[in-house]
DNA sequence: AGCACGCCGACT
DNA sequence: GTCGGCGTGCTC
């Protein structure tokens, strides 16, 4: 049977048609498209749209003469209040700057089922009513650096200014001045945090001190909750302070005056999965087109934010640490070279070894930091050699010997150790190499009166950093050992040790950015202690390359010292901030064809003189079930040959702009 | 993203 | 012959 395609009926188009037409981006992976409306409407205001079989809220972009082809009608307005204008701005510089469809990029700006009617709950209204004012605004006295900085702050002309200063030196008061000042003008601050629930002392600041002013989008609200704050946020008549995650930039505040991201370098500031955007970059888009400021807060800033600030005359320092107790830790360097530093561990030397036995003495905290889950990153067969892959991902598997099972750490499948070798058939598989897991087993064999906790992406529910925080702080846990979870803001009064395993662990990955990356990690670890609560202060850091430059400058905390030396590799190389990049990644089921794929691309990208291109090779996870990935860096000065650039190329390519690292 | 269409291989 | 694999292209 001949199906016949639904044919509408033609529009009537006589004089009494008072239809008037809009551009209209709906949500998901679309570009924009114009329908018809009985009213008029404003830009900015949310709508539902058939597309297709389906009704998708949208945002309307701008009214649009009558077009050439049938339109569909907007079917309903959500709100009379349209969104600020720039949102709708930010929405086509994603659009233009990472090529991203505008549809995704909008996708960013509307709360999770805009379309469902919500339920307000009592709860939600009590929470944002007993946020009544404990101190008042006069109580934020600045100390004589302080005050330096924000007159530095002021002063500085460019939109984006950073602001640089150690842990401690009370980046937090001003903030919260800033904040004040924005108020007065009657203007509305966003407050970015890298994660919400390791700020809470930040977050609390700001709610005593700005009462029910403040509204803060934590990562435990509900997809409805949410929806209700941005409902709240829209209508609001007053300046707000919104202070959140990275996605809060896109709450729909008006009059908005200040940006402040804190801890700006932190990773949690790019969004990695599609609409990819940096946080950091479209609030300094925001910043100049609303003509507000946006305060970038770090000890350790992004080596390309410190450039473009330095550039700008827009760096203010703060140095001086607002607690005078506070004091540097002594740093004792272990060689992992060295057998006989490891007499008691193998993994854990014997000088740490005495420092946690003292500490427990003493009722004081130790902190062992690895960057790495499991108890074995890798089994191997003891007679022929061979690894034992992931079938999905190709990669090492882990030992979690707590389960006796392996697991991917890529994709997240769980295996049982297999009993001989899959390829000879040999028994005795064996494990090599040491995670978190094997840690914590090792410390509870040789402290076995210590309390002993982990804290990384394997604790259970209940049992995270997240919940775990008081009870930790009070010292209820003697030796906590952790991944990045426990680098990260944590302030524990009674820490007085911290433990690296192995500090070079990052640092010979293909990544121009992974010297940063540990440069920022050591430094945040070592900042655990010498917080001014304990007398005594010290870390222990072991590693392989003591020699190495980037270990010599967390060491020193000497981050001008680094940036120094990274920004002289960055412009001998011809990466970020001197070269703009554009990575172009294809996967496909056989190795030859993506070749074919990417010679070509290569072929048809020469002949443009101000790109860079680098030859193909494959990608760091190069191998999975879905086939062979393989990838293409290329570079330029200028953003916009980068644009040109992905013009016309194959569409199975996956175009990525500005990554933060090349894996 | 969905969802339809459409063009080839495996089965009742 | 039909069922269904997923490659391709469209959505105002």
């Amino acid at each position: 049977m001949v199906k016949k395609r639904q044919v509408r009926p033609p529009v009537p188009t006589s004089w009494y048609n008072t239809d008037m037409f809009y551009e209209v981006v709906p949500e998901g992976r679309v570009e924009s498209f114009v329908y018809d409306f009985h009213d008029s409407l404003l830009p900015g205001q949310i709508v539902i749209v058939p597309v297709g079989k389906r009704m998708l809220p949208g945002v309307v972009v701008k009214k649009v003469a009558q077009p050439d082809f049938k339109t569909k009608s907007i079917s309903k307005i959500l709100y009379s209040k349209p969104l600020p204008k720039h949102l709708l701005d930010a929405v086509k510089f994603i659009h233009e700057y990472y090529l991203t469809p505008s549809g995704q990029a909008v996708s960013l700006i509307l709360p999770r089922g805009v379309e469902k009617k919500r339920r307000k709950t009592e709860q939600m209204f009590g929470r944002t009513k007993n946020n009544h004012q404990a101190r008042s605004i006069g109580e934020i006295q600045l100390n004589m650096s302080q005050k330096n900085a924000l007159e530095g702050l002021q002063k500085a002309l460019c939109a984006t200014k950073l602001l640089f200063g150690v842990t401690g030196s009370g980046k937090t008061n001003i903030y919260l001045r800033m904040a004040i000042n924005a108020l007065q003008d009657h203007k509305s601050t966003i407050l970015l945090v890298p994660e919400i629930a390791l700020t809470g002392q930040l977050v609390r600041f700001f709610q005593e001190v700005f009462g029910d002013c403040v509204i803060t989008l934590h990562s435990g609200l509900t997809e409805s909750e949410r929806h209700l704050l941005f409902e709240q946020i829209l209508m609001a008549d007053k300046p707000l302070i919104i202070v959140g995650a990275r996605s809060a930039l896109f709450a729909p505040v008006s009059n908005l005056g200040l940006i402040i991201i804190d801890e700006e370098h932190d990773s949690a500031f790019f969004q990695d999965n599609a609409p990819r955007y940096s946080a950091i970059r479209v609030a300094s888009f925001m910043a100049k087109k609303l003509n507000a400021s946006l305060i970038l807060g770090s000890a350790t800033p992004r080596i390309e934010d410190y450039y473009l600030a330095s550039t700008q005359n827009a760096v203010v320092s703060i140095t001086k640490k607002a607690k005078a107790t506070a004091k540097k830790p002594e740093i004792r360097i272990v060689d992992f070279k060295n057998r006989d530093n490891f007499t008691k561990n193998k993994y854990i030397s014997s000088s740490l070894l005495a420092a946690i036995a003292k500490n427990l003495e003493q009722g004081r905290q130790t902190l062992i930091f690895h960057n790495r889950r499991g108890s074995s990153p890798l089994t191997i067969c003891e007679k022929c050699g061979e690894e034992i892959l992931c079938p999905n991902c190709f990669l090492p598997l882990t030992l979690h010997a707590d389960e006796y099972m392996l697991h991917c750490h890529t994709c997240e499948r769980k295996l049982p150790v297999p009993m001989v070798c899959p390829k000879c058939g040999a028994p005795g598989l064996i494990h090599k190499g040491f995670g978190t897991k094997l840690l914590e087993s090792e410390l509870k064999k040789m402290f076995p009166s210590a309390r002993v906790k982990r804290f990384d992406a394997d604790s259970k529910k209940g049992e995270g950093m997240d919940t775990q925080y008081l009870a930790v702080k009070e010292g209820e846990v003697d030796i906590l050992v952790g991944t990045q979870t426990i680098a990260k803001g944590l302030d524990l009064p009674k820490l007085s040790t911290v433990g690296v395993m192995q500090a070079d662990a990052g640092l010979s990955l293909p990544d121009y950015a992974a010297e940063e990356r540990t440069f920022q990690l050591l430094t945040q670890v070592i900042g655990r202690v010498g917080r001014g609560h304990t007398d005594k202060a010290e870390v222990f850091i072991q590693t392989y390359r003591p020699e190495h430059p980037v270990i010599k400058f967390a060491t020193d905390e000497d981050y001008l010292g680094f940036y120094n030396y990274a920004i002289s590799q960055r412009k001998k190389s011809g990466f970020p901030p001197f070269r703009f990049i554009l990575k172009l990644e294809i996967t496909m089921k056989t190795e030859r064809i993506v070749i074919q794929k990417v010679q070509a691309l290569i072929h048809k990208l020469s002949g443009d003189s101000r790109l860079i291109i680098s030859p193909p090779f494959p990608a760091f996870h190069e191998r999975t079930v879905k086939g062979y990935t393989w990838q293409i860096i290329v570079r330029s000065r200028q953003r916009k040959a980068l644009i040109q650039a992905c013009d016309g190329i194959d569409k199975s390519f996956k175009i990525t702009l500005d990554p933060p690292g090349l894996l």
